[in-house]
DNA sequence: TGCCAGGCTTCAC
DNA sequence: GTGAAGCATGGC
């Protein structure tokens, strides 16, 4: 939806110089699925909804003015776009002699790994199995409006990501109704193991990477792939590297003899999304 | 029409 | 443990 025609006035806002932060990309990246371009002429601004909250988000060149509070921006957005990392140091790290991997570096830098809701990553990314972006994005955005929680900031409405219990209390006709396909059984299945404390999000939490994958495959509908989108992207595990068609056409065409893995042991994960985003983008380039 | 999309479960072996 | 079939839906 398009608000930017009300021009509501934003009381609070906060405006950061930051490096190697791209708005544009970061929406555009395939790690999260809320985040949408306010169309409005010559500017660069998203609204994003995550943790019950709504986000206005302008950028103009280094400078990226949040449009809450400063409270609320310490307490969740500043966490939530890993503004401690240095993507400058991790990104001079890469083989110079590894033309894809700096051709994608070059291609992505302002890229960032989000650190998401865990639940909503969960979902998202058992409904990203076997889909197109355009149409996970259109998924969720069903999905809360139908079972989300209606708010309202400054005059906009907008729509929570729908919980385990709302979820689990539904019938799969229900959910079939939203586009999700065969996944609605995933989707009730997980819901119900959160609700019913079968599967714990709190504990998850504590874990490493290892550990934390192999728990999320233990989830009807999670995969090795989906737990390591949910470990990246949630979790902030950044070894994770999941491995979807795309990565896997990369692999087959430029690391015919195994991608170095031990070389980026501890930021792979950041490798493989440059990567991606890149291999989303060639035929643009 | 057929192929593909940030794959997973099931089942045979 | 490995490999293949089947799976919902919509865009191209």
């Amino acid at each position: 939806m398009n608000y930017a025609m009300d021009k509501p006035i934003r009381k609070d806002m906060i405006t950061k110089k930051l490096q190697n932060f791209d708005l544009k990309k970061i929406a555009e990246s395939g790690q999260c699925f809320r985040m949408n371009k306010i169309e409005d002429l010559d500017t660069i601004k998203y609204s994003i909804v995550a943790f019950d909250k709504y986000l206005e988000i302008l950028q103009e060149n280094d400078n990226i003015t949040f449009f809450c509070s400063k409270e609320q921006f310490t307490e969740i957005w500043h966490n939530y776009f890993d503004l401690d990392t240095d993507y400058n140091e991790i990104n001079a790290l890469a083989d110079t002699k590894d033309n894809f991997l700096m051709n994608a570096i070059n291609f992505g830098t302002g890229i960032r790994i989000l650190k998401q809701d865990l639940w909503e990553t969960i979902i998202s990314f058992i409904i990203s199995q076997r889909n197109s972006i355009p149409r996970i994005k259109k998924c969720i955005e069903i999905l809360c409006e139908r079972f989300g929680e209606r708010k309202e900031i400054d005059g906009i409405p907008y729509y929570t990501f729908p919980t385990a219990k709302k979820l689990a209390s539904l019938q799969i006709e229900e959910l079939n109704q939203c586009s999700l396909g065969y996944r609605s059984k995933y989707i009730l299945e997980t819901a119900k193991a959160v609700l019913h404390k079968e599967f714990d999000l709190e504990i998850l939490k504590q874990m490493n990477y290892e550990n934390s994958k192999i728990e999320l495959m233990k989830l009807y509908g999670v995969g090795m792939k989906v737990a390591d989108c949910v470990c990246l992207f949630s979790l902030h595990h950044i070894d994770a590297f999941p491995i979807d068609t795309h990565v896997n056409q990369i692999l087959e065409t430029y690391y015919k003899d195994g991608f170095p893995f031990e070389r980026y042991s501890g930021y792979a994960g950041i490798m493989q999304q440059y990567m991606f985003y890149y291999k989303l983008n060639l035929a643009k380039v």
